[in-house]
DNA sequence: TCGAGTTGGTTGAACGTCAAACCAATTTTT
DNA sequence: AAAAATTGGTTTGACGTTCAACCAACTCGA
C-alpha cells in the first residue's frame, strides 16, 4: 500500500464516528447504528476511495481467505505442463466460487521445512499439494503439517492426508483387459519415468493385466520414456525391433503415444490396421492427431474441483480430514485402437488397403 | 494460523531476550546481540518451532513481498488456456527468481472498482493485468491505478500503462508478405472472434499485406471462427466452396488451422501440396500435426517473464512506468506451407504425388 | 415510576511484527 | 582523564482491523 493510503480511521474521522461503526457499517452489522450514521459512512468512504486493508483483517481474524497451491518448481515450466494448469484452474474455479483467493508457492526445492515457512505464516488458510513426485519429501509435510491441506493428483494410496487422484492402475488395467477382449495378446508398452507415482501405477495395471490374462511379457515388450513425444518415437522405434511383431501398444501418456505415431507413420505402418496405439490423458492434441489417438481420459479439472472442496471442508469445519477421492479414468475411443483378428486366409500382405479392415496378430 | 501457533514474543520470553532482539537476530541486523543471545535465541525459535507470520510482517513493512496476476475469469476455464498458463508459469518463474509469490485474483465479471478491491487491499505490491479482452473494462483500471502494474498480452498500443506483448498485426503482416513473396496470391483467412484484441490485430496485418500487394479480398475469403477446433472446421468447409480455390489459408491461431487440416484430409486435399495452411501461435499440438504446422510463435513464457520484471521493476524502484515492450513473432517454418508455383506445362491433376511438390496456383 | 429492553453508539485491547529512539556499560580516542 | 564511539541490548509506539465490553439515552410495559 502506498504511503497516503486512506485508512478506516480517516473514514471515522470524516465521518464524525468511531472505527468501530465504520466497521460494522461496512460488514452490515445491523441494529448498530442509524440510517443517517450509515449514509455519512458510506459517503466519507466513497469520497475518500477508502479500501479496507485485508492484510490487517487477516491478521486479527486468522483467516486470509486464501488457499495454497503448492508447487514443485524446481524444474523449470510446471504450470505450462497443461496437466498442472488445468488442475490449477479447477481449483481456481471453486476457490473462486467458495469465495476464496489462490496463491501459488512454488517451491524450488521439495523441502518440508521450505513448505512449512511458506504455508504456515499466515498467508493462507489450507494447502493443496499438486501433484508431488514419487517419494517427494513434501509427502511428509504433507502428513505432519498444522494447517488443512490436501494433495492433488499423484496421492500414494496409503497416505494419511486427504487426497484426490485417478485410478491411474485401474485405468490402465481395464484398458488392457479390453484390448485383450478384442483379440490383441503381444501388447507392449511405453513406459513412463519412474519418478512419477502416475507411471509406476499405469505400469503396475498393465502388467497385472498380463499377468492375469496368463501372458508373459519378456523385458523387451517395455520401453520406459520420460513423458516426451520425442522419448516416444525412440521407444517406438526400439519396439519395431522386436520379433514376432506387436498387434498393440500402449503407452503410459499421450505425448509418447504422439511421438510413436509419427514413427510408425513415418515406417509406413498404418495406425490402426497394422498397430493399435492406447495413450493416457487425454490431451487436447490427441483429438486432432492423424488418426484421432484412443486413450484414457484423466478428470484432471475435476480433480482440482474436487481438492479445493475438500480442503475447503476441512477450513471450514476446523476437522482435519484423510479422505481419499479416487477417480475411475474415462476410456475414449476413437480411431487408433481396432481388434485384433485372428491369422487371415491369405497371410500375403496386400500394399493398398482401404480403413477399417481388421489385421493378423 | 491455528490458536497455539509460538510467536516471537514466545521465542523471547523463552530466550530471555526482548522481542526486538529476536527480531534482530531473525534478520541477521549485526552488532546488536553477542554471539551468545544469538544461540539462545535460535535454540528457542528450534524448541518452539516458530515461524515467522508473514501477515503481521506484511502489515508493518507495507509490502507483502507477493505479485498479482489479475484474469477475467467469468467465461469458465481460464488457466486450462495453454495460453494464460503458459504466460503465468513465464511470471511465476521470474517472481521466484526475485522472491516473490504469486497471487491470482480471478475476477468473474471485468469490473473495474472489483479489480481496484483486490489489489489495492495490501495483499499484492504490484499486479499484472492478463491478456483482456478488447476494449475490456479492466483496460480503465490499469490505466488509473495506485499500484505498479503492467498488463502482458493483448495491449492496445496506446495505453498509459507499461504493456508486454507480441506485435500480432506486424507478424501475420510479416507472414503473409512472405507467401506472396512463395507465390500465393489467392489466400484465405480464418479470423477470430472480434472480442480478442489478438484477432483484431491479426486480420489487420493480413489485409494490410494484400493491399500492399495490390490484391483486394473479396468478404468471401474471410471467415470468422472463434479460436476452437470445430470453428475451424467450420469456417475452411466454407471458404472451399469459393471458387476460384484459394492456394493458401492463413489462420488466426492454430487450433483453428488444425480443424481446417482435419476438413482438408477429409475433402482429399492434400496440405501443403494442394494448398498450404499457415497457423499461429506455435501450440503443442502443432507440431505433431500432419503435416506439423507452419506457424507463427508467439513467445508467451517469455512475455510472462518480461511483464513480472517491469513489474517488479517498477515496485522496486517505486517508479511508475508506461514502457511497452513489444516481442516479435517467430515463423517457425514446418510442413504445410510450400511455394505456389506457376500455371504448371500440363493441367491434367495427377491422382497420386510424391510429397514435396509444388502446385498450380 | 421503576426496571428491563432496545437503539446507537464508544473505548480499548488485541492480532504479530518491526524499527526508531533510547540507554547503560565498556572500549577507544584524544 | 574526559569525550566519543561501540557493544548489546530494551522501551515504546506504530501498522490497520476487529471485537468484546461498556455506556447513555430512550422506550415500553406493569
Amino acid at each position: 500500500m502506498p504511503e497516503g493510503t486512506p485508512t478506516i480511521k480517516d473514514v471515522a474521522e470524516r465521518a464524525g464516528v468511531s472505527v468501530t461503526t465504520v466497521t460494522n457499517v461496512l460488514h452490515g452489522r445491523g441494529g448498530r447504528f442509524s440510517e443517517k450514521t450509515r449514509e455519512r459512512v458510506l459517503r466519507a468512504v466513497e469520497e475518500l476511495g477508502y479500501r479496507p486493508n485485508q492484510i490487517a483483517r487477516s491478521l486479527v481474524r486468522r483467516r486470509s481467505n486464501t488457499v495454497g497451491v503448492v508447487v514443485e518448481h524446481f524444474r523449470g515450466a510446471l504450470l505450462g505442463n497443461p496437466y498442472y494448469s488445468t488442475l490449477l484452474d479447477g481449483i481456481l474455479a471453486e476457490a473462486v466460487k467458495s469465495g476464496y483467493q489462490l496463491k501459488i508457492i512454488a517451491l524450488n526445492r521439495p523441502d518440508p521445512e521450505h513448505a512449512r515457512l511458506s504455508t504456515e505464516d499466515g498467508s493462507v488458510d489450507g494447502a493443496i499439494l499438486a501433484a508431488p513426485l514419487y517419494q517427494s519429501p513434501l509427502l511428509q509435510w504433507v502428513e505432519n503439517c498444522n494447517i488443512p491441506r490436501v494433495v492433488a493428483g499423484s496421492s500414494p494410496r496409503d497416505l494419511r492426508a486427504a487426497c484426490v487422484d485417478v485410478d491411474d492402475e485401474g485405468s490402465v488395467y481395464a484398458a488392457v483387459n479390453w484390448l485383450i477382449e478384442l483379440g490383441h495378446r503381444r501388447i507392449a508398452f511405453i513406459a513412463g519415468p519412474t519418478n512419477y507415482w502416475s507411471a509406476r501405477q499405469r505400469e503396475r495395471g498393465y502388467l497385472r493385466a498380463l499377468h492375469e490374462a496368463g501372458i508373459t511379457p519378456t523385458p523387451h515388450w517395455i520401453r520406459r520414456g520420460n513423458y516426451s513425444t520425442l522419448s516416444g518415437r525412440q521407444a517406438m522405434e526400439l519396439l519395431l525391433q522386436v520379433r514376432p511383431a506387436f498387434s498393440a501398444v500402449v503407452s503410459c501418456n499421450d505425448w509418447m503415444a504422439l511421438g510413436a505415431l509419427e514413427v510408425l507413420r513415418r515406417k509406413g505402418l498404418l495406425v490402426p490396421d497394422d498397430i493399435s496405439v492406447l495413450g493416457f490423458d487425454d490431451v487436447e492434441a490427441a483429438a486432432v492427431a492423424s488418426p484421432p489417438l484412443t486413450t484414457i481420459r484423466q478428470p484432471v479439472r475435476e480433480i482440482g474441483i474436487t481438492a479445493a472442496r475438500l480442503l475447503i471442508q476441512q477450513i471450514e469445519s476446523g476437522q482435519p480430514s484423510t479422505e481419499h477421492v479416487i477417480f475411475p479414468g474415462e476410456l475414449v475411443q476413437r480411431d487408433s485402437v481396432i481388434p485384433c483378428s485372428p491369422e487371415p486366409p491369405d497371410s500375403i500382405k496386400q500394399p493398398q488397403r482401404t480403413r477399417p479392415r481388421r489385421r493378423r496378430c
